[in-house]
Formats: C-alpha cells, structure tokens, sequence
DNA sequence: GTCTATAGCTTGATAGAC
DNA sequence: GTCTATCAAGCTATAGAC
C-alpha cells in the first residue's frame, strides 16, 4: 500500500476550503486541485465518482467532524446551559467566527446533485434534533423545543451570511453568546 | 429607437432568477440567455461589461424595487407596528414564502468581482438603517435599535436558507410574523 | 437589436507513462 | 498513487451579417 502524497485529512480539508466557499457549480476541478495539492488526474484517482462523489465525501467528513466538536458537548451531564454554551465555543472555532461559510448553505444552492441537497437536509435534521433534545430537558415541551431549536439554527445560518455579506461579525458572535438562553429559555 | 426583443423588465426578471439561484460564479451566460429569452451576443449588446454588468444591473434593480415594496411600508406614517407588519407581508411576497433565495446572499459568495459583494455590502447597510428607524421611532436607543435590526436581517436570512437547506418554509413564515414584535421590543 | 459563427480558454473527465 | 497529455464540451467574449 504506498503511501499517499497527499492524506486523506488534508485532501477533505482541501476539499471543504473550496465548496465551502464557491458552493458545489462554482467549485471547479482547477480550484480544488490547487486547494489539495493534487492534480485533476489524481483527484480522479481517490474519487473515480468525480465531483459528486468528493461533496459527498466532504459532506460526511463535516458530519462527523460536526459530531464529534460540535454536537459532542450537547450531549454531556452538565447543566442545559452549560452545555449549549459549549456547543457555541465550538461553533465560534467551526466557523472562524464568521470568517467561513456553512458548507450547509453554499451545498444548498441550486445546480449540485439530488443526492447533495439530500444530505445537506438530513444533516440539518441531525443538528435540529440535537439541539431540540436540550431544549426538551431545559423544560420546553415538545413543539416549543423544536421551535427553539429552529430559532436557534436559523439565527446562526443568518449571523453568518450577515457576517460574509456585510463584513461585520459582531452580529454573529451576539447569537451565539445568545444561544444559551434561546435555547433553555432563560430570560 | 429600434423597440427591443425583450424590455428591460423581462430581461432584469431573467438575470435576477439566475443570480439569485446560481450565485455570480456558477451562473454562466447559457443559464442567463435561456432565463431571457436573449442569446449570449444580444446579451454583450445591452451590456458591453459582460456578466459583472448584468449582476451590477440586477443588483440595481433588487435596490429599487426592495426600496420601493419592501422599504416604503416602513416610511408611512402608520404606527411602527403596522408598519413592520406590512413590511413582512412584502417580504414574504418578494422571497416567494421562503421559495427563492436572496440575491445578496448568493451574490455575497466568494468568486464575485469585488464591485458585486461592495455593492451587496451597501445594500446590507440601507436595509438595516431603515429597519433600525422604525425601531429606533418605537422608543429604542440608537444601540437597541441597530441590533434590533441586525437581529431582523440574520432572522430573516437564516429563513431563507433553512427553507432552502431543510425544505421547509414554515420557520420562516414564523420569523416574518415575529418582526414587528422583534423591532418594536413588544412583548 | 438580434442573430449566427467563431475565437480562445477552461471545464469535467479519461488514458497511459512512471 | 501521481503525473502529463488529451478529449469533447462548456465557458466568456467578439466579429460581422441582417
């Protein structure tokens, strides 16, 4: 088995620069080849599915990725509160403050695949779920958990294409020092 | 004056569609001569700047007519309330109930010439001026209302893209219900 | 003002040397 | 596993007929 030139994290990290940032029609082959290091050729090589098959491979990378920073510290013991303020800590480095894109958003857009605009709404699901599970265990019943969580998901995705649109960050960095309260409903 | 094949009207409709869904760099001259019923070289005749023109036009034309529907109802002499209501009424209009993406969005993705995201910047900046007026008329301090503001804006976009990412357009009608309560700080 | 035709380049994808 | 070379198709943009 020789050795890759180029590993399979930097090769994904690579790949999540470009879609992450032109979107799936914009992010040609040129782009990526200069963003992994690899030729066209080779790209071909370790995705014979061409461009669909590295968004998929990208898509699940930041599944996990997101998994396991991102939705990991939902998950734990601590106090509701706490535990949706770490979730922002992690978000805040996800997103470099509002510097990057969601690969949510700029994979939604129209001219990718069927099967990338269905992850791209599964992974949502997930992120809903996660964060309407905390919600649920703050108090909220049901509909107002997922209503939170909704809230919460569309105030980040907004805080970041205000923050690329408008060149300002603040705004963003305000909704997640919120989400902790959005999310319990603390006053 | 030779009447043209298709009036600015239709052509703009058509330039706005594909901008609006495609963004700048994946919205190539085939998508917008199909969009307009021009071929590619009618196209260069109306704009000799080529596909950075077209955008520029339909970024002007997104400004008159965002002024001219969704901005007026804010400058009536109704209570701010009403006002807000009838701005979100219009807003619902222009994005199709969560159906059509913005323009300042998927214009503000990386790949555009630097004119485009500046003039998606000012953009930006005239539609929170005149919502942090309203607020600002419904008793908040300058710092409340700008933020009052922003918040409107992030809620709203992170509608957009919710509705387009999750297929579901339903937070978002909710997030345009929630405005004037949002920018009047009523309970 | 719109069209057909075309230039020159870039695209996504493949073939084959090493 | 990566590369150079190549393909057909697409791209932005231009030239010139009508």
């Amino acid at each position: 088995m020789a050795a890759n030139k180029i590993d399979d994290e930097q090769l994904l990290a690579g790949l999540l620069s470009v879609f992450q940032t032109h979107g799936y029609g914009a992010a040609s082959l040129s782009l990526i080849a200069e963003a992994t290091g690899l030729q066209r050729a080779s790209l071909y090589h370790r995705f014979p599915g061409g461009k669909e098959q590295m968004a998929e491979a990208v898509l699940e990378q930041a599944d996990r990725q997101f998994d396991e920073c991102v939705l990991a510290p939902l998950r734990s013991d601590a106090r509701p509160g706490l535990r949706v303020r770490r979730m922002a800590e992690q978000l805040a480095a996800h997103y470099d403050g509002g510097r990057c894109s969601c690969l949510l958003e700029t994979l939604s857009m129209a001219g990718g695949p069927p099967s990338v605009r269905a992850h791209v709404k599964r992974t949502f699901g997930l992120w809903l779920k996660a964060m309407a599970a905390v919600a649920r265990e703050a108090g909220a019943s049901p509909a107002v958990a997922r209503k939170r969580a909704e809230d919460a998901i569309m105030q980040v995705q907004g805080g970041l294409v205000f923050a690329r649109a408008a060149r300002d960050r603040k705004p963003f960095e305000r909704v997640l020092s919120g989400l902790p309260a959005l999310l319990t409903g603390a006053r």
